[in-house]
DNA sequence: AAGCCTGTACACCGATCGGTTTCCTCTTGG
DNA sequence: CCAAGAGGAAACCGATCGGTGTACAGGCTT
């Protein structure tokens, strides 16, 4: 049996969701989500208002473990310095399995182009999560300017998704030495 | 009369592709961008085989320009260094404007998710044209490993596209700021 | 066993998709 | 002055869009 057997109809319909609106695109159609689901429109329209809901809630969901696979557990040790290019280093790794477009929270905003859209506020949360963690790091660093080295960490971060993305670059330990050298200048030992 | 009474159907076309691809995203109708640039469906489709073509070589035509606006001229003066900032600080100026959404080549990468599409090929194109350029700025400006700095600004370069594009970042002297640092690091008087 | 709640299956809605075709009106060259 | 071609308006194609309405099947509790 499929993996998805025994899981709930909801739960069926985010995994499938999350899998699909990454790999084909926000434009993917409700029937074929509600296929590729094993779930029937009658159902998701019962669970959820619209397709545009059923989209937020699937990358609500795929919050926390993105993070959790990026971030290292709040319990390992490891300087700031080594916490923050440990995101790097996780993110390269994930990059090297073909299926991987770069960051579906910013995939999701690029392809809405609408900040109001639902899903584009839980991506922004996201994204903004990231950032706080990262200023958080570099403040404990020692960065010299903590919120402004987070900026640009995000840049780099983002910058890679969306060449990942866009299949332009192979990130063979690019960002990793891009981050080494923004830390170098920032201070951060 | 509206700018666009006098040019031909196919201009009329083009700029309007350009124009509602970059706005709205690639899933915007045949229909809409027809009525807008003022041409039958008919004459589009004498024009070009299919909607794709049309996005295609609305790109293309708009990728010289792209390419003059971010770039100083060959004859003006300045240092490598000089140059590569200039590219930054153009695409800062750009940003400020409020329908600003990035690269428009990134952009339409990251929504087709097709590298293989006929206007991913004229978008990836742009890119490697803007790569080598910094790359070859790299060189002359004496850069320890140019093409390794050339991808870093790209990254840069498309992460702040991106994060515009997702109104995620305002750029108020970031990229050029993290730049600075890049070539600093990297050896770039 | 009766009633109920989930959920599926499937027809259906108007709208729009990319694309084609028909018809008609202009302009322009001979 | 008339023929020919270019191009616009709009009907039309089958398919799909997001979303509903209806009917039925299986598992609960009481």
């Amino acid at each position: 049996m499929a993996t998805t057997d025994k899981a709930s109809p909801r739960d069926r319909l985010l995994d499938a969701a999350a899998e699909l609106f990454y790999r084909d695109g926000v434009s993917i159609g409700v029937e074929a989500l509600c296929r590729s689901a094993g779930v029937s429109k009658r159902s998701m329209y019962q669970l959820f208002d619209s397709k545009d809901e059923v989209l937020a809630a699937s990358l609500e969901r795929r919050a926390p473990g993105y993070a959790a696979r990026l971030m290292p557990g709040p319990d390992d040790a490891g300087t700031p310095r080594e916490r923050i290019l440990y995101v790097f280093e996780q993110a390269e790794k994930a990059s090297a399995e073909p299926e991987y477009m770069g960051c579906p929270f910013l995939a999701a905003m690029v392809e809405l182009k609408d900040p109001e859209h639902p899903a584009s506020v839980v991506a922004r949360a996201a994204k903004e999560t990231l950032q706080e963690a990262f200023r958080v790091q570099a403040e404990l660093g020692g960065a010299a300017d903590p919120a402004l080295l987070a900026r640009q960490l995000m840049l780099v971060f983002d910058g890679a998704s969306a060449r990942a993305g866009a299949k332009l670059e192979s990130l063979d330990g690019l960002t990793v030495e891009t981050v080494r050298t923004l830390l170098d200048a920032a201070g951060v030992a």
